[in-house]
DNA sequence: GATGAATGAGTCTTCATTCAT
DNA sequence: TATGAATGAAGACTCATTCAT
């Protein structure tokens, strides 16, 4: 198989990622276009060949990010199964994210509800939630939601998500299927009614 | 106890007003100087007066809102009672704390593990788990915590409470206190081993 | 007498003087920011305390010198006077100002209708025209007037003035009173209607 | 007439065309060589096949108009007949080129004297004035000229010309024959001397 | 202590020019 | 010959910091 590589989306291509990595790494405003132009090979100049300004630059990258991060917890989710495997799919898939792209992942929640962000971008970020929220109503129909508003639950479950992430980076613990595995459960349970005993 | 204020302190008090707003408003990068200086109504050249740098500003900010919240959390902590209500005065006092210094909070939540932070205020980062840490290490003495890391129950519980905080102050939900005795109720049956039925 | 220099005063009108020359030498965009202020023997940042942008600096200063040729035009204009004295007074106006701010002429000349010029700028270009205007119609009431549209009359005098103070400037001639004032009389006798022989 | 055009002309004409206008609205500083490009329709690397740089161009384009200019002028010029038919012809030489050729003749004017010009453009800027020069020589010497450096009087007919067609060109009125006429009666009596009465 | 004008290094961005295709 | 992506020097502008008042 040929695979036609337009030499403009490998230099487009090597901007971004060293973007998703430095703007990770220290923030919008840390970093410096000719530092984000310098780490990908090219010269200062070539970036505004690719994008209009810094700003685009971000948003293009807010969005390219969030729209991954959302196609793969979306194909195919199994909406049919019952929540508990719902839960899993979405533990199993948001770790596989975090953990294959830990800089993209990364970006995401450190520029999450910037002030550079534009509407198109901004409008992205609630879709990321949408399995939760489902998952979440589903529940709720079947009567197996604890009390209280649903809201509430889905803030907690991304946070938690988004905490062991963080703490996984920060070398606190290596993010193992195990350690998902565990979080999941406590998730499922924090969901769930406390049982009688 | 008195609290002596020098009035040197009042200046000195305004620009950390000032630049805890902006910071968490827009991050350490993305706050200019003479903007603290303007919003805390001085000079820019005020603000050397009684801080050597910018970094050093966000540092002594970083420290102080910190310790801040060390104390709120540790102060009187009833170690002594069962974990059960260990949490909830955890979870009271955290939720006191946000609610009271949202932008102290929102500040040293987008601060964390910054580059520009010294080593001074890196050892703090630790110190406001305590209390979750020893709740989880005195739960599992007494067998009620669920198998596996508690690194990771520990990420988990201080991921969904900053989410909880996050998600209140983008408007989802209000941080009610019934918000946050479900929260704390979800929080409990993660952590405990599920029950069997 | 004692001048209070407020020091500013003098920074600022360091400005306007270098970027005078230039703008008139080399035109808006031939002229780079940092080399106003080398010229001005302050520091490029300094311009920017005192003019929001570039293009505000050339708006200030396009409206200053125009509000200077008005004003050195239109002070106890005698208005009262026949025609003849009128052009008379113009001529000797222009010929003095154009001679004592050779480079504010020029500006203005070279800046005339250009893109950058914000609506405040443009409103002034037909003032100083004024007195030109008001002569052509005095001299159309009392019938001492050539036929046809008095526009391309006021449109040649002022050209008149324009290629000549431009003339002198490329060194074909020196703008002494005795040129001015033939072409004063040329500007009669082209304003007039042709006496019969 | 057959025109021949070589296919490589027409690139070249457009490219010159295209300069022609944005020049003439901006002046050299002012457009930068993609934007050309772009209005003609070639990529920006076409132009340096044409011309070895921005200043070439310029110069190029400056020698080109200023030599149609000429020849437009002097092709069959009059100069056995009487001044006063010498100054009919020049009037409508001039006017019939300023109306077709708008950009070009305002691109002439805009960069009179310009600094990137090359010694060979200066040495043309001086030839448009020669039938100018010669009616003036042969004014004076039939005793018809009025008294006083004659290079006044070249300069405020060149000037009042140049007047003309800038209001003409910002809408104060039209370039029509019949103002074109009137203004060259005006110079007429604006070059001889009054009549007594 | 406070001020705020001034500084100049550093940032974002543009653009004349080159060169591989 | 034409293209247009890439270059990098230079330009407009910002901002952390200093210092005379």
């Amino acid at each position: 198989m040929i695979i036609h590589m337009i030499p403009a989306a490998t230099t487009r291509e090597g901007i971004l990622q060293s973007a998703t990595r430095l703007f990770a790494e220290r923030g919008f405003f840390g970093v410096a276009v000719p530092k984000i132009a310098e780490e990908a090979g090219v010269a200062a100049g070539t970036i505004y060949r690719h994008f209009a300004s810094k700003e685009e630059l971000v948003n293009v990258l807010y969005r390219e990010w969030k729209t991954r991060l959302i196609s793969h917890l979306l194909d195919d989710f199994p909406f049919a199964e019952p929540p508990r495997e719902q839960l899993g799919a979405i533990w199993r898939r948001l770790g596989a994210f975090a953990r294959e792209h830990t800089d993209g992942f990364a970006f995401l929640e450190l520029h999450h509800h910037a002030p550079y962000l534009d509407a198109g971008s901004l409008a992205l970020e609630r879709m990321a939630l949408q399995p939760v929220v489902t998952l979440v109503q589903q529940a709720a129909a079947r009567g197996v939601l604890r009390a209280g508003p649903p809201e509430v639950l889905i803030a907690m479950i991304w946070g938690a998500f988004v905490g062991l992430v963080k703490a996984a980076r920060q070398g606190y613990f290596e993010l193992t299927d195990e350690a998902l595995a565990q979080a999941e459960a406590c998730c499922w349970d924090a969901l769930t009614p406390p049982q009688e005993d």
